[in-house]
DNA sequence: CCAGTTAATGCATGCGCATGCAATATTGCA
DNA sequence: TGCAATATTGCATGCGCATGCATTAACTGG
């Protein structure tokens, strides 16, 4: 009944070699005639073989070399985000277009990340991709003790070993405050995610202090949850307000499309002469003609590339030292 | 050097027991005393040990049992889609939360496919995902062959022991028709993607069926590949004419919106009064505020849902038989 | 035509784990 | 206390493949 798997050895006997030919056929760099290799793939063919990757794996575990397995783990936040959804995109492409596979795993909250990261590891992968969170220290130990090559994205490293590629946020900060103080605005209030949240906490750094340094200071202060509804949600509460703010930096565009969508729809407010508002991450929906908006942009596709390529250099030698990298 | 990974062996070893004793430590049926296995869990966590999850795939393989990796494979296109974005999500969440791993494969064109199940096949992926794509015959025959349950969403399945779910595209398209009709618009326009999409085929015949059973026909018809900016294109083609239509079904929500901010802010165009618009789909974004769109929608959590639910059965009994559903 | 090379092939082994089976320890009951 | 029944354990093996090593075939030049 259950159907057993055509193996190499099925495919030896049927072509009249051994299993070690049929192994060497399908190893591109194996000493075997060509006579023989275009047999054996053809009887492959016939059968319908395909190499067993995990079987494949296991064996690579023999000598020198630790056990390859040609996938990369991949640990995501809110891919439903368009963001988010950009980024696994990239990444997904780029990591397939150099032979590597993800094994995926998406978390609902920072702190399943730790789980996962158990999870992945038992699958033996070559490297672990984190998607916007970050490692217990602990883990982070673990990962570098046994050699796994980690890539944090969106996220600074803190030394442990693990790689990381980021944006500036305290930069971009400054210079949505830059852009805002420049306009003349006065009133100038900040959306942000929630508290622990690095991005935010950096991105508002950078914002509030070039604030300051211009002699203004923080109007007033909101928290979302990166959601359209949590960015619409805090600009309804800001503009009931008496006194509105005449500005507002979300950390996320997504966000920042909540605000403009209750300023013009909901309050009937003029974006952006009543209320400028500026955004990050540069989503494609942020520049569609009835929004416009304003946005502090990442260049993701040069963000994600320099992060895959740091991560695959890493995996193919792991005496690399890891790198950070901040845009 | 190179780190050799902590195996069974090693933490026997340090418990002073045997290999076995720590396999059946980590297997919650098997017959062991709880103290050693208490024991044992402990030295384990000491040494770090993860099982290798490879390596138990490859040894399941023995006896009857076909070989087991817990492992799904997804094949998925334009994930950063909004639509397929939360498809995704989706997907992730309710496959982690029973125990089942993605392997993610993310492909640009239908005919890419077929290399990507190659790729998933060598991995001896219990189970296979399939988003809005289809399957050559004789792919589906090689699973069908060595017994992989493939399950097909957002397409049809025909025969070929393969499952699916999708929404009833025909009635969809009727029911955009009869909203339509019913508003009494009168020349009314279509937008579909590309011609050999099967999603646009079908919502364009219960489309058409409807429009020209109750007497009229369709007014204008355009392609899109699915994107805001190819609906915002087939917009501009369409409100430029002469005579423009006064109504327009988008076989999805992302080229509606596209067409809506094309009406609204380029071409200064009141929605819905000087022209309706339908999208299909539901997004998040479809009823912003600012959007209003009238969209169908499709039951994505309950369908997705099922569609777990066979995939799972199919894994867990190779014995069952497909099931192809429409909502 | 043969010794000396080199290419091609097969044999044997192990990667880390799960598991059937046999050996041993523990328990219950008379 | 003694023996059968039962619960634990260890031993040995194989999953499918890659690869070191030994063997054999195919060449090359003198």
């Amino acid at each position: 009944m259950a159907k057993r798997a055509i193996t190499s050895y099925d495919v030896a006997k049927a072509a009249g070699v051994s299993q070690s030919a049929v192994s060497r056929a399908f190893s591109p760099t194996a000493s075997i005639a060509d006579k023989t290799r275009k047999h054996v793939m053809k009887v492959a063919r016939e059968l319908g073989y395909q190499p067993n990757a995990i079987a494949r794996s296991m064996s690579s575990a023999r000598s020198d070399t630790r056990q390859r397995s040609g996938i990369v783990g991949v640990i995501a936040t809110r891919i439903q985000d368009p963001f988010f959804a950009h980024t696994m995109a990239n990444f997904s492409s780029l990591l397939q277009d150099k032979g590597w596979h993800m094994l995926l795993f998406t978390v609902d909250s920072p702190e399943d990340v730790d789980d996962a990261m158990h999870s992945i590891m038992q699958f033996k992968v070559d490297g672990v991709v984190i998607l916007s969170a970050i490692l217990s220290e602990q883990m982070a130990k673990t990962c570098e003790a046994n050699g796994t090559p980690v890539m944090l994205y969106n996220r600074s490293a803190s030394g442990n070993g693990i790689s990381s590629v980021q944006i500036d946020n305290f930069a971009g900060g400054r210079l949505a405050a830059e852009v805002l103080l420049e306009a003349g605005h006065e009133r100038i209030a900040f959306i942000g995610g929630p508290d622990a949240d690095e991005t935010t906490n950096e991105r508002e750094r950078g914002f509030t202090e070039q604030l300051s340094q211009e002699g203004g200071g923080l109007f007033r202060r909101e928290t979302g949850d990166f959601t359209f509804e949590s960015g619409r949600e805090a600009a309804a509460r800001l503009l009931a307000m008496r006194e509105r703010p005449d500005a507002v930096f979300c950390v996320s565009d997504v966000m920042a499309l909540g605000v403009l969508h209750a300023a013009r729809f909901e309050f009937d407010l003029e974006v952006p002469s009543d209320i400028s508002i500026i955004g990050f991450d540069d989503i494609p929906s942020a520049s569609w003609p009835g929004h416009q908006l304003t946005s502090i942009r990442q260049p993701i596709r040069r963000m994600i590339s320099e992060a895959v390529g740091i991560l695959i250099d890493r995996m193919e030698d792991p005496g690399l030292a890891p790198e950070i990298v901040s845009y």
